[in-house]
DNA sequence: CGTTCGATTGAGGAAGATCAATTAATGTGG
DNA sequence: CCACATTAATTGATCTTCCTCAATCGAACG
């Protein structure tokens, strides 16, 4: 049985659902274990070569909003935070969501003023760095500028996986991945995922995944039915994920049209 | 009716799509002229100071691979490109479009090796620039370092603007959207936007958007039949466009459910 | 000249949106 | 602390959009 699954995992290396679940864990308690230390490494170094100025921002206040002249990154120390853009013809759209140790602001850079609002959903540390003085360090420090390159490419990247849920899964698949994503983001920053708290209205988690409030409702009611998921004893914003990998798996369900249950 | 276009002018500053298209028009030849400028600027700064390898390439032939591991940014000098990422379970996903001037292979930074394929998809020029090299170019030289981040901006804002049409735009505007993006992108750079040769098939057109290809086909059908966008006497694969602002305000009337004629 | 691939168009069906009603949670002022 | 108002979530019924399946047509190519 452990040979069987070390050999699919060493045919398919990049397939992210050993069959083992436990197996799952362990491996992945090792690279979340390191991707944390990584990231408080990371905001230790900004911290003591940029001396950042450091802001505590309540829900619903703004980091930085469209529009305003680009000056400045800003880096997570703690919070949940989320990055809107408005059309001109006001669509509004939720287009990331961000958490401890990611970057914001790189948008900026490009045209010179932000082209979208960068919104705190809960009680959050915020450092500011000045994006000017981030370049004078970077010709002395090497490391800094690997440090930038990497949170920019690592926003390119996720990008790009997000339009590919969003052209290739069905709603539910959509929703399973967001909260898949989700419990992976807290699991990389050392925090648990058993029981989450997802600090976004059904209305907004619906704007991000691009359906409507109803579709992820029944979405989540049908993950819960499953057992894949399940609700907080106080209301239904807390989510229970008892397994990521088996969020894992009902995205793969949704997409092989084999083996549906009723 | 000329005060009244421009009061809504000024209280909608940001919007695309001014009354008048000749105005748009010349409005946008000076911005399309600069953007063009600008282009072959960096380029020329990029080839005197880095003197990348060249390289030309043919339509199906891939830049760099997934998988591949990571050392070169490459630099598109001419030719039209695709990104295409394929999923651990087999999904494939086109991410992006590229053009002169645009730079590949930046998802790779972060994870050491590339994490899609970059198609060219007719015949090209391909600038090769190792980033180590380009890193230690840009500790001598600001601008270059300048260049480099620009462009990593670019996308990212871009890709959330993708985000947001998918999101927000019902299939037929996302043709017309996917069509304005494409002369655009041809306009900046000092290309012709009234006949274009779309290098993909319905079928890619539609992986791009989020749909099938019989949804492409039927939205440029009905483009043609409302005579915003026309097909070259030869072939249905070229497009014509009269006016882009035609475009962006089919966009607009597709969004607006008040006079939806028949 | 037939073969193949891409595009178009139509008919039927399914996923998801919209509309509407109900319930649950949260907050507010008395 | 309660009655009330408000906002969020759930669930059902219906309708629209888009997908799927299928047939036809056209262009390119050996």
């Amino acid at each position: 049985m452990l040979s069987h699954a070390a050999t699919l995992a060493a045919v398919i290396p990049a397939c992210g659902m050993p069959a083992d679940p436990r197996c799952a864990t362990n491996l992945d308690a090792g690279v979340n274990l390191r991707a944390s230390q990584r990231i408080a490494d990371i905001l230790k170094l900004l911290s003591t070569t940029l001396a950042p100025q450091r802001r505590l921002v309540h829900a619903g206040e703004l980091v930085y909003q469209a529009g305003e002249h680009f000056g400045n990154l800003y880096i997570l120390n703690s919070g949940f935070f989320k990055i809107v853009t408005l059309s001109p013809d006001g669509r509004e759209q939720v287009v990331g969501l961000k958490f401890r140790g990611d970057w914001l602001g790189f948008d900026g850079i490009a045209h010179g003023s932000y082209s979208c609002d960068a919104v705190a959903m809960d009680t959050g540390e915020v450092w500011t760095i000045r994006y000017d003085a981030l370049l004078s360090a970077c010709a002395d420090q090497r490391e800094l500028l690997t440090v930038l390159h990497e949170a920019m490419s690592r926003e390119i990247a996720h990008d790009r996986d997000s339009l590919m849920s969003l052209c290739t899964l069905p709603a539910d698949a959509r929703v399973a991945e967001f909260l898949r994503y989700w419990a992976e983001s807290l699991a990389k920053r050392g925090l648990r995922t058993d029981e989450i708290a997802l600090r976004m209205t059904r209305a907004e988690i619906g704007n991000y995944l691009g359906m409507t409030l109803e579709t992820v409702s029944r979405a989540l009611s049908r993950l819960a039915r499953d057992k894949v998921i399940g609700f907080a004893s106080k209301g239904r914003r807390d989510v229970l994920i008892p397994s990521v990998a088996a969020l894992s798996a009902f995205v793969q369900r949704c997409l092989s049209p084999a083996p549906m249950l009723q």
